[in-house]
RNA sequence: GCGGAAGUGGUGAAAUGGCAAACACACUAGCCUUAGGAGCUAGCGCCCAAAAGGCUUGCGGGUUCAAGUCCCGCCUUCCGCACCA
């Protein structure tokens, strides 16, 4: 046998096979019922977006997941792992222009082959849930839930700003605006336009959103960090300031016996309110057409900054344009103390945020400073630091002073009090006197879910001559999206050029009608179609409340952090509006997100334009699905960016051809031992006494069962999957070290089949193909993807002997051999005894020994 | 500017405050051969011809018997947000 040529490994040969026997069993991979009593896990990656081909970073994300869900099955858990198809948007649309190929068509064809790719690869999937949102039995449901949330005045319709190609002819989403420009136009630059737009009302989760991200213990403090400033929360004062009236026949400035006009200004720092020296309203502020009606130099002004703005805007760096302005000449009243401020209009004023206008306080603010120097407005200082002797203000800080741990001064009657204190006392005096009040602002907006796009949902709503917006009554539903049309980039949205879509009868009146032509964000699609997982056949609601009670929350999330915003800020979104449709109990969709970094090579992100991307598929068929996944696990942590170097994948497709051949050489031997269980814990504990079992074995358990508890502890807490690989190599080459032992008897039957089969099992959750094939060479019983985990001994898994350091002074001097319980004193005795640690003693007694057992000595010398 | 993460050999990386570089890749030398993208053996942080020895985790301090790891201050890179009042 032994001088016969060994077979080598062939990937392609055993991975197809099993890959055959696993799709003819449908019940592999399928969740069980809550019934069953065992515990559930949830384990979920992010749906991809059918492009026709998976990327490198698809294949990192779902071997992580796939594992996970392997390793859990094979736990003992309830293991819910579905996958699905985020199939709508806008790529299909352009296909269709370029090929001539319907949406439809272009996308199920793609998710077919994606599919393929996927089963190739072997990733553990229930296809019977699997979800695809193009499909009219899974978008009525987001048209349920519009209409949901429309009865709870969740939904509404406001103009909003968009960005318009006048060559398209249609809206753009942010990111197809590059430069200013549109992506499919270069040389077109791209116009803001006012339309009507359907808007999702977010903003009245937004305290929540906010609050309950101190509960996601279990997500990245990235990701929570990136919401938090994303909602942004403000906390403030709004305060009216009076506007002077001028007699245009006289000139005269007054407000004899009118009511006052006010400019609403919303500060974080009241407390600053007597150092206002000026009045800045946002370019667009509703009162500038007024302040100016007079002044046609002072319009033209004000457009040239609003046209500056939207330029700054379009190009992407609002905050790098020069702080400018012009004074209006009209002047704004005080309220706390009657000043009167000039009121002037300025470019960093944003009119989206606030009130559109602000009180400028050059003394405590950086902006408003460097305005005011520019300007020369006058620079007061009313807040001074504390700290001088019994607490009374310092001297002349630098302005502009922005801390908020100071005393004010120059500040009427309120000189003294500190800034918080200011802030509640003048907060009240404005409520009192009917000039404003506390506030709190988000930075979070509305969002916006129109698109006048063909292959997206249908908004189910109705416009009828007579009763205006009348909803699409559920009875209705779904609102089909209309095959074969005419795609153009041209006229707006093409589905306003299909008069059998558009034109209907009014539900409530029976009279003549229009359907909506706008589609909804694929935002929405994803927002809630993990939920659909658990019941993806339903056809009377979106899910069942049990089902979905049962398995949710996630128990672990996977994706690119690339979502970190959008996609996770709308599903929480989504959660809370459900819970308050009480259709789900939890507040949260997970409680645990993991987001894996990018895969890259040579440095860069792979990209086409790069040249450097690399195709799974060529992975796969060179060096198998096995390599190819337990590489992207190998190479790196899953959290960093993950360097793809191809010579590492060969190496560990050798490393899974010595693990095949090692098992090889063993296999008859193994499958004849005695089947059933292996020998327990307590068994193996009484063979090690009386030594029927050699120290090669007893050495081979042992790294045996570290390896155990080193890969369940990983799975169970940090995921560096790279060591969980990295300890299954130590583990092979240790038992190939001992080949000879192995082959020789000097390791039992039963020893070996228990190494042997040991191996299959921590490969599973990482190469699942190879540890099939070996747990079936090996004798296994049953399924492999249902075996038990192994369990470690501690006992068994504890050293006889151990190397300890010796320091001098905390250097590394000698390493002696201890037993591995030696007490302190033992330990000690051996360190001196060592002939390098006498030499360095010469003789000098040490000061001081410490001593820690089982790790250490180090000994302190003068 | 604000926030987050990271900085260790030629490369990817490893290290509950306790022997820095495990596990791999690449490379070097040798063996084997059914000549393979195969297998096996050995070497592989830096300095010194070698040994002995010394040095080494972005930089500078500190805490500790002991620091890649903890604390303080810098530098660099990447990511996110950014005129948010």
């Amino acid at each position: 046998m032994a001088d016969e040529k060994e077979q080598r490994y062939d990937p392609a040969a055993v991975e197809t096979k099993w890959m055959q026997r696993w799709a003819a069993d449908s019940s592999l991979y399928a969740a069980e019922p809550a019934s069953g009593g065992k515990p559930k896990y949830y384990v979920l990656e992010m749906l991809p977006y059918p492009s026709g081909q998976l990327h490198m970073g698809h294949v990192r994300n779902y071997s992580i997941g796939d594992a996970l869900a392997r390793h859990m099955w094979m736990r003992g858990y309830n293991v819910l792992h579905p996958m699905g198809w985020d199939a709508f948007g806008l790529p299909a649309e352009n296909a269709a222009l370029k090929n001539n190929t319907p949406p439809r068509e272009w996308t199920l064809h793609n998710v077919a082959a994606m599919k393929r790719q996927m089963q190739r690869i072997g990733f553990s999937y229930d296809w019977a849930t699997e979800v695809t949102t193009c499909l009219p039995e899974y978008y009525r449901w987001n048209q349920w839930f519009f209409l949901r949330m429309h009865e709870k005045g969740l939904v509404y319709r406001k103009k909003s700003k968009v960005n318009w190609c006048p060559e398209c002819a249609t809206v753009l989403a942010n990111e197809q605006v590059v430069d200013g420009c549109c992506w499919r136009h270069e040389e077109t630059k791209v116009e803001q336009r006012d339309l009507e737009q359907w808007f999702l009302r977010i903003t009245a989760y937004a305290e929540e959103l906010l609050n309950d991200l101190e509960t996601l213990e279990g997500w990245p403090e990235k990701v929570r960090t990136m919401q938090r400033n994303w909602i942004g929360r403000s906390q403030g004062t709004e305060v009216d300031f009076f506007l002077e009236e001028i007699n245009h026949g006289t000139g005269e400035r007054g407000n004899e016996g009118t009511e006052r006009r006010r400019i609403r200004v919303f500060t974080t720092r009241v407390d600053t309110i007597f150092g206002a020296t000026s009045v800045q309203l946002a370019p667009e502020h509703p009162l500038v057409a007024a302040l100016t009606c007079q002044d046609a130099g002072l319009r033209a002004q004000v457009a040239g900054l609003i046209e500056e703005q939207r330029r700054a805007r379009e190009a992407g760096d609002v905050g790098a344009i020069e702080k400018h302005g012009v004074p209006t000449g009209r002047f704004a009243v005080n309220p706390y103390n009657g000043e009167t401020i000039p009121i002037w209009i300025a470019n960093y004023v944003l009119m989206e945020y606030g009130t559109g206008a602000i009180m400028s306080v050059p003394g405590h603010d950086e902006r408003d400073f460097e305005f005011a120097k520019k300007y020369a407005i006058p620079i007061r200082r009313v807040i001074a630091p504390a700290g001088g002797p019994g607490n009374e203000p310092s001297d002349e800080p630098e302005l502009p002073f922005t801390a908020e741990d100071g005393l004010l001064v120059n500040s009427g009657e309120y000189s003294g009090l500190s800034c918080a204190e200011a802030q509640k006392r003048l907060k009240d005096v404005a409520v009192r006197g009917g000039f404003g009040e506390a506030k709190v602002i988000f930075r979070l907006k509305d969002w916006g879910v129109s698109r006048q796009r063909y292959w997206g949902t249908p908004i189910p709503m109705i416009h009828c001559e007579r009763d205006g917006l009348v909803p699409v009554p559920d009875a209705h539903l779904p609102v089909i999206l209309p095959e074969k049309i005419e795609i153009t980039q041209t006229g707006g949205s093409p589905l306003a050029r299909v008069a059998d879509f558009v034109n209907v009868t009014c539900p409530r009146c029976g009279g003549p009608a229009k359907r909506e032509t706008d589609t909804m964000d694929t935002f929405v699609d994803s927002s809630w179609y993990f939920y659909r997982y658990t019941d993806a056949k339903n056809n009377a609601a979106p899910f069942g409340r049990e089902r979905a009670g049962y398995w949710f929350p996630i128990d672990q999330y996977i994706g690119g952090v690339e979502h970190a915003i959008l996609h996770l800020i709308y599903s929480r979104f989504w959660t809370k509006v459900m819970r308050d449709l009480a259709m789900v109990k939890n507040s949260e969709p997970a409680t645990r997100l993991f987001t894996q970094g990018m895969v890259i090579r040579n440095g860069a992100k792979m990209s086409k334009s790069k040249g450097n991307v690399v195709s799974p598929d060529d992975m796969v068929a060179q060096y198998g699905a096995d390599a190819t996944r337990m590489y992207a696990l190998f190479a790196a942590p899953p959290d960093r960016d993950l360097d793809w170097q191809e010579d590492g994948v060969a190496g560990v497709s050798r490393f899974l051809g010595r693990v095949w051949r090692l098992a090889m050489r063993h296999a008859a031997v193994v499958k004849d031992a005695a089947t059933g269980s292996h020998p327990s814990s307590q068994e193996r504990s009484k063979e090690w006494a009386t030594s029927s079992c050699s120290g090669t074995a007893q050495k081979l358990l042992r790294k045996m069962h570290r390896t155990i508890a080193k890969i369940t502890l990983d799975f169970e807490g940090r995921w560096h999957f790279n060591t969980c690989v990295a300890a299954i190599m130590e583990y092979v080459n240790a038992l190939q070290d001992a080949d000879a032992q192995l082959g020789s008897g000097e390791v039992p039957s039963s020893v070996l089949r228990e190494l042997l089969q040991t191996l299959a099992l921590l490969l599973a959750p990482f190469a699942p193909y190879l540890a099939a094939e070996l747990w079936v060479q090996l004798g296994g019983q049953g399924s492999i993807l249902r075996a038990p985990w192994p369990e470690s001994d501690p006992g068994l898994a504890k050293e006889n002997e151990i190397e300890v350091p010796v320091q001098i002074n905390g250097k590394l001097v000698a390493v002696v051999r201890v037993a591995a319980d030696a007490d302190g004193q033992t330990m000690e005795a051996a360190a001196l005894a060592d002939e390098k640690v006498k030499a360095r003693t010469a003789g000098k007694t040490p000061a001081k020994v410490i001593v820690v057992p089982g790790r250490a000595v180090n000994l302190v010398v003068k």
